[in-house]
DNA sequence: GCCGTTTTCGGCCCGACTGTTTTCAGTCG
């Protein structure tokens, strides 16, 4: 996901700026945490200290984690307190925010080129036979692995088979991924974009459209409307503009460029009475916007990014609510705007009312360092309720995974005396007693029922065998979901956007089985996660499903990827009423009391 | 490289799986 550019020693990660020879270095959480990302991979592929790379990688995901700018935090008591980061990357960051490069990083450029880094994403590529591949056969890149790989090479060296070599041949061959990148990361590029543009003399007002604006979990390039008096000089203020890389295309009311990471930067220029229609046209998607205009011209009218007119007359236009009335309809959010029947519905008045942020009244899947987390429960507690939260589930890791430092039975119940005796002194706030289990390969879970049973939320969960059969992995999944106290599947895809497809499922027979059971499915709404879907969630909503948003927090910071949730849900068409969450405590538990 | 009401040094997570082996290394999570 996120890229180095060039080989000059400057870290860049998508989006991020290069100013040599400024002080204001303008370098991101995102810059950070890629560069101890590249740090950590490099260090592997030299074989280092293997805890010294998992440092560079703990700190990486903390800094990708942060709601704020580390350039914000920096010199803070905030900043210090971070976990993960000692002395020695704390001076890197403030190198790193002072300079826009690392000089640890810059040396470790120079022993291992680019292009080995890029063999790690390759499946059954590891650092060790990355290592092998760059020592023994001089291999530099996908490139040159592809040569030895049709030249025989590489089935000489240990450690590759021909189910191996026949993987990476195949993995070569198909087509680089899509260069959409995560919501969550253009948002770190286009709020910075919106706020300059928003400081241009003579500009009025600024969105960011497209798919940004809907809401979908990638986004592909940034769609931006400027509303600017005739005359204001765009153009000249955007080359001052440090994160822009170069301008395609200027003219007066467009403006194509590229960002440093080659984002994709489409400015357009609009007078105000043309604002509304505009920002609908370029908030699409391009299929709901053919349906209102199919709609407008029924009506005798032209509907374009103009307005929308009679003849030459504009009958509407300014704002997007008063060319929707226009065609006789409410406004219909953007997080909608899929062609997917908000047209029909909003003709019917029949628009959902759409769930926000402040319905949700509690979180049920936190960590805390008790397994993977890096936070204590304490910790969980008040930042939850410094959000105004009123619940939260504590559900950490059982002991499955070696990785999270799940939690056996001993300590489980360890954990629930803790929640029992902090219950007893909060006021207003309930801790609510929980587990992700982990769902075995054969559908067991890597709990006991018994062990189960004392819990108010068991949050059940696939984090291994992602490539059974299709049959395979949904018996697996309706099989655990067979387990008496068993409420939320959580991640039921397992997808990492960008990373990881999702595995294969039958979804029907999944939410059939959920529903017959009187479970539910979660949102999660890690960044990269998102799962399930907007579309899976919208299925599970209309077949009457409930829906948990979950943060799934492992650091108190992390209960803001809620909004991410939000979001998510909103666009798969979710009122308060369809989520779990958004019940007063005796309801939520009521509802998670299932029939036996 | 981080961290500490057991330690400022010596720990740091580890089991499952897979493919490649001839008893196990590497990857994955």
């Amino acid at each position: 996901m996120a890229a180095i550019d060039g080989r000059d020693g400057r870290v860049t990660a998508p989006g991020s700026v290069e100013q040599p020879g400024s002080t204001d270095s303008h370098i991101h959480n995102e810059d950070v945490a890629s560069a101890f990302d590249e740090m950590a991979d490099l260090l592997d592929i030299q074989g280092e200290n293997p805890f010294r790379i998992r440092a560079y990688r703990r700190a990486a995901q903390i800094v990708r984690g942060l709601p704020q700018e580390l350039a914000r935090m920096h010199g803070t008591e905030e900043f210090d307190a971070l976990p993960g980061i000692g002395a020695d990357l704390a001076r890197k960051i403030a190198e790193l925010l002072r300079t826009g490069r690392l000089r640890a990083l810059d040396k470790l450029r120079l022993r291992v080129p680019q292009g080995v880094r890029q063999l790690l994403k390759l499946p059954s590529l590891g650092p060790v036979r990355v290592r092998a591949l760059f020592t023994a056969l001089k291999i530099r890149g996908p490139d040159d692995l592809r040569r030895a790989l049709s030249e025989g090479r590489v089935e000489k060296l240990r450690g590759f088979g021909p189910t191996i070599r026949a993987q990476l041949t195949q993995a070569l061959a198909e087509t680089p991924q899509s260069p959409r990148i995560p919501w969550s990361v253009a948002k770190q590029y286009a709020e910075p974009l919106k706020r300059f543009l928003e400081s241009i003399p003579g500009v009025s007002r600024v969105e960011i459209a497209g798919s940004y604006r809907r809401g979908r979990d990638t986004v592909g390039d940034l769609d931006v409307l400027v509303c600017a008096a005739r005359g204001t000089p765009l153009i000249a203020a955007l080359t001052r503009y440090p994160e822009l890389r170069e301008l395609t295309a200027g003219g007066e009311t467009k403006v194509s460029g590229k960002l440093r990471n080659g984002l994709q930067v489409d400015i357009r220029v609009v007078s105000s009475e043309s604002f509304g229609s505009a920002l609908h046209y370029f908030t699409g998607s391009r299929d709901h916007n053919i349906h209102v205009r199919r709609r407008a011209q029924d009506r005798g009218y032209k509907l374009s990014e103009y307005g929308l007119f009679r003849g030459r007359r504009r009958i509407a236009g300014a704002t997007e609510e008063d060319l929707f009335e226009a065609l006789g309809l409410p406004w219909i959010a953007p997080e909608l705007r899929e062609d997917r029947g908000e047209i029909e519905a909003a003709a019917g008045r029949r628009l959902p009312r759409l769930i926000e942020l402040k319905d949700l009244r509690g979180d049920l899947h936190v960590h805390t360092k008790a397994s993977d987390g890096v936070d204590p429960l304490k910790k969980m507690v008040s930042a939850a309720q410094a959000r105004g939260l009123s619940y939260i589930a504590i559900t950490d890791h059982s002991k499955h995974v070696g990785v999270t430092h799940g939690l056996d039975a001993e300590r489980l119940a360890r954990q629930a005396d803790e929640i029992d005796a902090l219950n007893a002194t909060l006021k207003g706030f309930t801790v609510l007693k929980g587990a992700e289990v982990d769902i075995l390969d054969d559908g067991k879970l890597a709990l006991a029922d018994a062990v189960l049973r004392r819990l108010d939320v068991v949050v059940i969960a696939v984090h291994s065998q992602f490539g059974l059969s299709q049959a395979r992995q949904t018996e697996r999944i309706l099989r655990a979901l067979d387990r008496p106290n068993v409420s939320i599947l959580a991640h039921p895809f397992g997808r990492l956007l960008g990373e990881r497809a999702p595995y294969e499922l039958d979804f029907e027979r999944v939410l059939k089985g959920i529903r017959e059971r009187g479970c539910c499915l979660e949102i999660n709404a890690q960044p990269l996660r998102l799962d399930l879907d907007d579309v899976h969630a919208k299925a599970a909503r209309d077949q009457g499903v409930l829906i948990a948003i979950s943060s799934d927090a492992h650091s108190a910071d992390q209960l803001a990827f809620l909004e991410n949730g939000v979001r998510q849900a909103r666009r798969a068409w979710l009122t308060r009423d369809d989520v779990l969450n958004t019940r007063p405590l005796e309801a939520l538990r009521a509802a998670l009391r299932r029939e036996r």
